[in-house]
DNA sequence: GGTACTTCTTGAACACGTTCAAAACAAGGA
DNA sequence: TCCTTGTTTTGAACGTGTTCAAGAAGTACC
């Protein structure tokens, strides 16, 4: 039972995070290929075999960290949201606070999203290993969405938080590829983009749209089934 | 000088090519994963190292296949959108006969879309190795546009083939998270969303959704500047 | 305290992608 | 025929992620 004073699993605890903290050290320091798991072992202070015990693999070593960043965004954005009332201000927010968020990690950042790009591999954001993550961010576009006084077509709204989650990877998809400082490119993938979506949002309750809005809609729930 | 019979070098482009042949063979029967360098080199008949002579990597060699599929597409695509003039039916086909083309190679196609995923390789749609391949895609979607009796706005006009060969990319995106039978699902994807899109393109000419529409053009056009 | 059981730790060994110095081969000129 | 120069081929060796049989350390029950 644990508790207080239960010194192996606080021990066993501390091991593995002295690992996982070792590890990003050096991954945000020499890159993710440069950095070997007899390195991550040595600079931990354990033996090679110790830290497969506790992570099966090397890319297992960053889906620990993979939750921080996503906890923090959570966190962060919530707080930053908070009594602003105005749908497009309220997702580039929560968009802009990923960003910066995500900002130190990039350049091995990089190196994760590759991982994630297998169907195979766990850190997929569509596998299940994911799906606690995946549901925690779609819930925050949920908020996003019910948080603000924006009117919509009832049909959209039930499915716009998934589809706002669906954009934020492709933000991502974009943050990955850009090379520029400071990431102002997807910065400004951001700003133009969601007054954009906000505004063919507001067009989705327009006569002449209804039926594509609509469509896209069935099209988006059809693709989501047993997936 | 090349000519009918020199034979050192046809002998060189021979080895190259039975290389290349004998990995494509194998990568199909077991994967890329499990398919060794040495596996590689032994059913050619050759060393490792000379296998590493004519290919840097063996992520190198599935350069050559990834060519050879698109030369396939852009043949047989042409071909099949000969005579109709429908946009819809158009962008459809083409698409669908690149799932038709794709479909052997799913397996393993996989694991070289992975490799792609990483913006550093050669293999990124998006890197300066790949423009070629790129630019006879992009002409594609322009013949699919051009060869239609589609009405749009002219500022649409021209960006549209950009635009057409990412919504391409996010197809060969999803057929890669694909595992229904066949492919039925990616099928569904294209089936459903070409007419929404041939819809909205054709909505871009009302007046309330010109603003709308010249400003993801111009994004798009700011975005794709100096990348 | 001794004994069985679980948890944790080790480092040698394996398989793989990749490199490289050296050898084999080809071709042209003396 | 021998030498020179450039191309092709070899296979041992290196560094890497990963595995595994063995042991050490801790825990629970008598």
């Amino acid at each position: 039972m644990p508790g207080a004073n239960v010194p192996h699993v606080a021990k066993s605890e501390e091991t593995r995070s002295l690992i996982v903290t070792t590890a990003m050290r050096l991954f945000t320091e020499n890159g993710y290929d440069r950095t070997t798991m007899r390195a991550i072992a040595a600079g931990a202070g354990v033996s090679v075999g110790n830290a497969y015990y506790y992570f099966s693999s090397k890319e297992q070593l960053i889906q620990g960290f993979y939750d921080e960043i996503a906890r923090q965004h959570l966190d962060a954005a919530r707080d930053r949201i908070d009594g602003e009332t105005a749908f497009a201000a309220r997702l580039k927010t929560v968009l802009l606070c990923w960003l910066d968020i995500a900002e130190p990690y990039q350049r091995f950042g990089t190196q994760f999203f590759v991982n994630a790009a297998d169907p195979e591999s766990p850190l997929s954001p569509f596998s299940d290993d994911s799906s606690a993550a995946r549901e925690a961010s779609i819930g925050l576009m949920r908020e996003v969405v019910d948080g603000s006084d924006v009117k919509l077509d009832p049909e959209l709204r039930g499915q716009l938080p998934e589809l706002l989650w669906l954009f934020q990877m492709g933000v991502v998809l974009f943050w990955v590829h850009d090379r520029s400082a400071g990431q102002k490119r997807s910065r400004m993938l951001v700003e133009r983009s969601v007054p954009l979506l906000a505004r063919l949002a507001a067009l989705s309750r327009l006569r002449v749209f209804r039926p594509v809005s609509r469509e896209i809609v069935d099209l988006i729930q059809d693709l989501a089934k047993k997936d």
